[in-house]
DNA sequence: TGGTGTTTACTGCTTG
DNA sequence: CAAGCAGTAAACACCA
């Protein structure tokens, strides 16, 4: 079928932003050999109908509902919605004439081609036929075609034969005059169903290699490819091989990879050794959990290099890097410790169970997230805003005090979501490289006197209830923070502070001024703890 | 001592 | 061009 499997890390068409896309659609355009296209159009199209006549067309190993399926792997989307996300036969065709660029429908394709027939006729030709031109057609590529058997036991890339290439791989028997006959009635009748196997790789290929200069590291590399940042072993090639599909038998096929899963173009290569799966150490772990519940690190090491050659059980490297996004990669939970051997079983993580802060989140996690929080994105921003604006104090206090105003607002009004606000703040705190954990703390209710002290200082701040800050945000008692602080010795309390304002039962402070005890800057008030009754009666 | 777990630093790539 | 991501390397600590 159709894709663009350049292996130079093409990014999915449906993942760029328009204007990017136009622009990548621009530069190929710019860099394409334009007759070469239109003669192997024409050239794919002729064998297409060849082979039709003469035998049954090659088995498509990629299918609507198997490319659903291997995406789904590690989507969240269902494989129906990751079939409506991924268009398998949806084909674009940008009309170039001049200056002038018009995307149109293959039936619109067509009905060009039909007029540029005709014009190019003897029998029609005229004056009129001559205000004709050339038109230079584009494929844009949006079709994917590779099967990665990623829930197979043994994995190695699947792809498949375009009926163009299997007629030039085969056969090079030229269609005889009756199969010309036929091919060129199917052009009339509008048989395009040739073009859907149309390959614009080489045209793609030639652009990149006229367009790009191989830098001094891509020549002394190795000819590693980096898709979206990852390499994905050696170059495209047009090998073919024998490799294994999902159930377990083999079937020969061209090496020409398409992307399936996230677009990924990886490579099967002249060279020997398995490739490099085209998936990172996050998928490929978040699989070994999925499908076994929880490992140990050297069963995960186990697991990869079963299903992926590429990992060689004594190459330490890659362990390492699994070792390193297990540690790093909250989604991964470490949980108790192997009943045989070293280390810890790792699992996923529960979203709603994860002990863990989530300092990364992936993709699917995060788009899911954010839809979740898409109710409270004003909330969030707001959120957001108050901590960049505090960068003079701790992220975690800053943080921990704009959730707990926003939650406690919206306590206020009993309207507090606690989970999307949870989810909201760890999206926030996950940006924090600290341990930390978000309580939601009911606020206390004040006494009048103590609302007027503090009220003046909430309605600085936005609050808009009785609540003083120092009673929630932290749920240790006041007391037991002084005297932790080493604040309290003895029955009485040193600080700077007013301690009514802290909550705390005191009588008349002693006043230490700098003259009679401490340096020049410091005023500290020696106060005495006392009872309630003390406070009540004073 | 080797396996495991954490952390940091760096590189290369993509993306906005 | 900066930020973010993924991969890699390395150092270090802990533990059986």
């Amino acid at each position: 079928m159709i894709g663009p499997s350049s292996g130079t890390g093409s990014v999915p068409e449906r993942e760029l932003p328009d204007n990017q896309s136009r622009a990548s659609k621009k530069r190929i355009f710019e860099d394409l050999d334009i007759e070469s296209i239109c003669e192997e159009v024409q050239n794919v199209r002729k064998r297409y109908q060849y082979q039709e006549e003469i035998e049954a067309p090659m088995e498509v190993v990629s299918s609507h509902q198997g490319m659903g399926d291997t995406v789904a792997l590690f989507s969240p989307l269902s494989a129906q919605e990751a079939v409506e996300e991924c268009p398998v036969a949806r084909l674009e065709v940008l009309l170039v004439d001049g200056t002038n660029c018009t995307w149109t429908t293959v039936s619109e394709l067509e009905h060009q081609q039909n007029i540029v027939d005709m014009a190019a006729s003897p029998s029609t030709s005229s004056s009129s036929s001559s205000e004709h031109k050339q038109e230079q057609v584009i494929h844009e590529v949006q079709v994917e075609e590779t099967s990665y058997p990623i829930n197979s036991d043994y994995w190695e890339p699947v792809v498949t034969v375009p009926p163009s290439n299997i007629q030039q791989s085969k056969t090079d028997v030229p269609p005889s005059s009756s199969h010309q006959q036929q091919q060129f009635d199917d052009q009339e009748t509008g048989n395009l169903s040739w073009l859907l196997d149309f390959k614009l790789d080489p045209f793609i290929e030639a652009a990149d290699e006229k367009s790009t200069v191989p830098s001094y590291k891509d020549v002394h590399s190795g000819n590693k490819t980096r898709v979206n940042g990852r390499s994905y072993g050696y170059t495209y090639v047009n090998d073919v091989k024998r490799s294994y599909n999902e159930n377990g038998s083999s079937h020969l096929e061209s090496s020409h990879s398409y992307s399936s899963l996230d677009n990924r173009n990886f490579v099967s290569s002249r060279c020997n050794g398995p490739k490099k799966p085209p998936f990172t150490y996050t998928e490929l772990i978040e699989h070994a959990l999925r499908e076994k519940g929880e490992l140990t690190v050297s069963a995960i090491y186990q697991w990869i290099s079963e299903h992926f050659p590429y990992y060689k059980s004594n190459d330490d490297r890659w362990k390492n890097s699994v070792r390193h996004n297990l540690s790093i990669n909250p989604h991964f939970r470490k949980g108790s410790k192997a009943p045989h051997g070293a280390g810890h079983l790792w699992a996923i993580a529960n979203r709603s169970g994860d002990p863990r802060p989530r300092q990364i989140i992936n993709n699917f996690n995060a788009n899911s997230t954010l839809k979740q929080m898409n109710k409270n994105t004003v909330e969030v921003e707001n959120v957001r805003k108050n901590i960049s604006q505090m960068n003079s104090i701790d992220e975690v206090e800053a943080a921990t005090a704009s959730i707990t105003q926003q939650s406690s607002e919206e306590e206020a009004e009993n309207i507090v979501n606690s989970v999307t606000l949870e989810h909201c703040a760890e999206e926030i705190l996950s940006g924090i490289k600290k341990e930390v954990e978000v309580q939601y703390l009911v606020p206390m209710m004040v006494s009048s006197n103590e609302h007027e002290s503090t009220q003046s200082n909430q309605q600085t701040q936005g609050l808009h209830y009785p609540v003083k800050e120092s009673d929630f945000l932290n749920p240790v008692s006041k007391e037991v923070v002084a005297e932790e602080c080493g604040l309290i010795s003895e029955g009485y309390l040193v600080t700077d502070l007013n301690p009514t304002t802290l909550g705390l039962n005191m009588v008349e402070p002693e006043i230490i001024t700098p003259e009679n005890l401490f340096g020049e800057e410091l005023s500290f008030q020696f106060y005495e703890l006392s009872s309630p009754s003390q406070t009540q009666s004073a």
